[in-house]
DNA sequence: TGGTCGCCTGAAACCGGTTTCTGTGATGCA
DNA sequence: TGCATCACAGAAACCGGTTTCAGGCGACCA
C-alpha cells in the first residue's frame, strides 16, 4: 500500500509530531515517549515509509558503500575476490561498487570518480597509476589488494614468493627435474611478478640455470591451451615441467597435454597456483599453492570499514597472508589420501 | 593543493558570486557572463573543488548507479555478465553496485535495500522471490536477465530452447547416438530448466526415450569432474553422450574422461553450452552453443538506463537474443577449419 | 525620453534526512 | 512550597548541491 515517496516531514505531519521525533524513532536514538513512538510507528507502518538513503547519507557524511577496483574479470580468482569482499561488506550494510578498468587509459579518472561515491576503495595491485592511488588515498581510505602501494598505503597480499620458492625447489630437488618453464606474464600483475622472481631464485639457489624468459600469456584457461600449443608442438624439445602462474593456465596446459596423448606426470609435470576447486578433482590432481583469496578480500574490506569508522587513525603497513604448498599427483608425487572427490 | 572539503558556498564566497552562479558554471547550464565564469573557474581550479556526489544526487533525485544481482559468481558466464553490464553503465557515468545473494534467506531484503540506493536493477532469473521482484519494480526500473519475471517486468534472455533443441537433434539424428545424459540442475536456474526441457523435447520429437532425470550438479568445472566420476565409474553402463548445461561442466567431464583414458568423441561424446573461450581451444574442441552473454547484460543496462531516464514510459516485454549452435569435434563432427587457435 | 525586452545575477526554496539547542512540564527533594 | 533536575518534544540549523523566481541593468525602439 505504502508509497515510498513519503518523506520525514509528511510522516511527521500525519503522526502529529515533529520531524526530529520521526527521525529519532526510525533510528532508535534519543529519548521518545511510548505514546509518541506508537504514533510514529503507526504512521510509518501505514504508509510504508522508509528513509531515503541519499538524504541519510548526505546528513551522515558517508555513503555506506565500498569500492572494489580490478583490471578485468577472469576465473575463480576474481570470483573469490569479489565474494570475499562482498561477504564482509554486506553485513555492515555497505553496498559494493565495482569497477573493471580493463586497463583503459582513463582508468585513473574513473577510479577517482569512484572515490567520490564510496567510503573506501580496495584496488587490485597494478590496476592504476601510483599518482592516482595517492590522490585517491587523500580522499578515502585505500587498500591495495595483491600488490603494494606507494607511500604508506595499506596493502594485503598473499605470500607468493615463499610458496613458489618451495614449489620450484620441490620440482628441482625432490623430483630432480630440469628444463622447467614458467607460464605467465610477470608484467601483468604484481602477483605473477613475485612468482616469476621466486621461480628464478629457486633455480639460482640450487645452481640450476633458469629459463631466461617466461612464456608470457594471460591468466585464463584458454591461454594455457595456447601455451601448450606453443610448448608441445613438434620440433622444439619438450620441457620436463610447466610451472604455471595460476591453476587456470595449468588446467589449460593439462587439457592440451592430455589431448596430445601425453601422460601427466610421467611425460610432463604441470603445476598451478591458487588451488581452485577443480584442481583437486582433475585427473591427475593438480599440484598447486593454496592462496586465501577470499580472506584476502575480506581482510581488505575489514581494513577499509575500520578506517572509514575511525578517520585520522590511519594505520599503515602491509599485511601478508600465508600460502600453502599443496602436493598432488601432477608433479609426480603420490596422490593424496582423499579419493576422487577431493576434500 | 586543493582541499576537496570545499563546498559550493565557500567557492561562491571566494569567487565573490552566488552559489547559483557556481552551480551554473560547474554544470554548464544557464547563462553566465564571461567575467563571472572566469572568476568561478579560477576559484574552482585554485581550490580543486569537485561537487559532492551525494548533494548532487539528492538534488537531482537520482543516484547515478545501477544494481546487478546474481546468486553467486562462477566462471566465465558471470564474468562476462558483469563486464557487459559494466561496460554499458560506466560510459553513462553510472556506477555499478553488485549483490551476490548466495541464495541466502534474507536475499529479498538485501535486494530491496539495494533498490533504495540505485536508479535501476538487473536481477538474474531465479535469484529472488517474485514478490520481492514486484516490490522492487515498484521502486525502480527492473530487468530480469536470463529468466522471466512475473507481471509485466522486462526481461532479456537468450534463446536457450532453440539451440538446445538443434543440438540434441544433431546428436540423436546426425550422429545416431542413443543413451544421452544431461548434466546440470534444472532447478538451479531458468536457463538450465529451459535447456533440460528442450533436451527432452528433442528426444520426444524423434521418438527416443529421454532419461528420466538429469545428473543434477552445479555449474562449475569441479562439478563436471564429479559428474564424470559418477557417470564413468566402472559398473554402470557408460552413456554414449554427455550433454552439459554449460561449458565449464563439459570441460570438467572432458578432463575426467581423458584422465580415465577414454577417447573423445570416439568413446564418449561431450557437448557444452556458452562457448567460453577455452571451448574452441581444448583438444578435442568442444561442440557447444554460443550465447551472447555480454550483449545480454549490456542490453539490460541499456534498458534500465533508458527507463530511468524516462520514468512512466515503462515498456514491457521480453527480449530474446539469438543463440548459435557451434559444431566442433567433441560431438564427432570434423574439426572446424580454424586451426588450434580458434576463431 | 519613456517603455519594453532580454540577459544576467543572486536570494531563497528545495531535495530528505540528522542533530543541536531551546523550552516545556513533571517530578523529586529540601 | 520553592527550586533543581530530568525526560521529552519541537524549531531550526545543517549536510551540499540544483533550480525557481524576482529583479537590476543595458539595449533597443518609438
Amino acid at each position: 500500500m505504502g508509497n515510498s515517496r513519503m518523506n520525514v516531514r509528511e510522516i511527521a505531519k500525519l503522526a502529529g509530531v515533529s520531524v526530529a521525533t520521526v527521525s529519532r524513532v526510525s533510528n532508535g536514538t534519543g529519548q521518545v515517549s511510548e505514546e509518541m513512538r506508537r504514533r510514529v510507528l503507526e504512521a510509518i507502518e501505514k504508509h510504508g515509509y522508509r528513509p531515503d538513503h541519499l538524504g541519510r547519507a548526505l546528513a551522515a557524511g558517508r555513503h555506506g558503500a565500498l569500492g572494489l577496483v580490478f583490471p578485468g574479470l577472469s576465473g575463480p580468482y576474481f570470483t573469490d575476490l569479489i565474494q570475499g569482499f562482498e561477504s564482509e561488506a554486506v553485513p555492515s550494510r555497505a553496498s559494493v561498487h565495482i569497477l573493471c578498468t580493463h586497463l583503459r587509459s582513463d582508468s585513473d579518472d574513473q577510479v577517482l570518480e569512484m572515490g567520490r561515491r564510496v567510503d573506501g576503495v580496495a584496488v587490485m595491485g597494478g590496476t592504476i597509476s601510483d599518482e592516482a592511488l595517492l590522490q585517491l588515498a587523500r580522499m578515502v581510505p585505500v587498500v591495495v589488494v595483491a600488490g603494494e602501494g606507494p607511500g604508506d598505503i595499506l596493502s594485503v597480499r598473499a605470500d607468493n614468493g615463499g610458496s613458489m620458492l618451495a614449489l620450484t625447489r620441490h620440482l628441482l630437488a625432490d623430483h630432480d627435474l630440469r628444463e622447467l618453464v614458467f607460464v605467465g606474464n610477470p608484467a601483468g600483475s604484481p602477483d605473477v611478478s613475485e612468482r616469476w622472481t621466486a621461480f628464478r631464485r629457486a633455480h639460482h639457489d640450487l645452481g640450476v640455470e633458469p629459463p631466461a624468459e617466461p612464456v608470457a600469456v594471460s591468466m585464463q584457461q584458454a591461454d594455457g591451451v595456447l601455451a601448450a600449443d606453443q610448448l608441445l608442438a613438434g620440433g622444439t624439445p619438450r620441457p620436463a615441467g610447466v610451472v604455471c602462474a595460476n591453476d587456470e593456465i595449468a588446467l589449460g596446459v593439462l587439457v592440451g597435454a592430455l589431448g596430445r596423448g601425453l601422460r601427466v606426470p610421467q611425460d610432463l609435470v604441470i603445476t598451478g597456483f591458487d588451488d581452485m576447486p577443480a584442481a583437486a578433482l582433475v585427473t591427475p590432481s593438480l599440484t598447486t599453492v593454496r592462496q586465501p583469496v577470499r580472506e584476502l578480500a575480506a581482510e581488505a574490506a575489514r581494513l577499509i570499514l575500520h578506517a572509514a569508522d575511525q578517520p585520522g587513525n590511519a594505520s599503515a603497513g602491509s599485511l601478508v597472508l600465508p600460502t600453502e604448498l599443496v602436493l598432488r599427483s601432477s608433479c609426480g608425487c603420490p596422490a593424496p589420501p582423499t579419493g576422487g572427490t577431493g576434500s
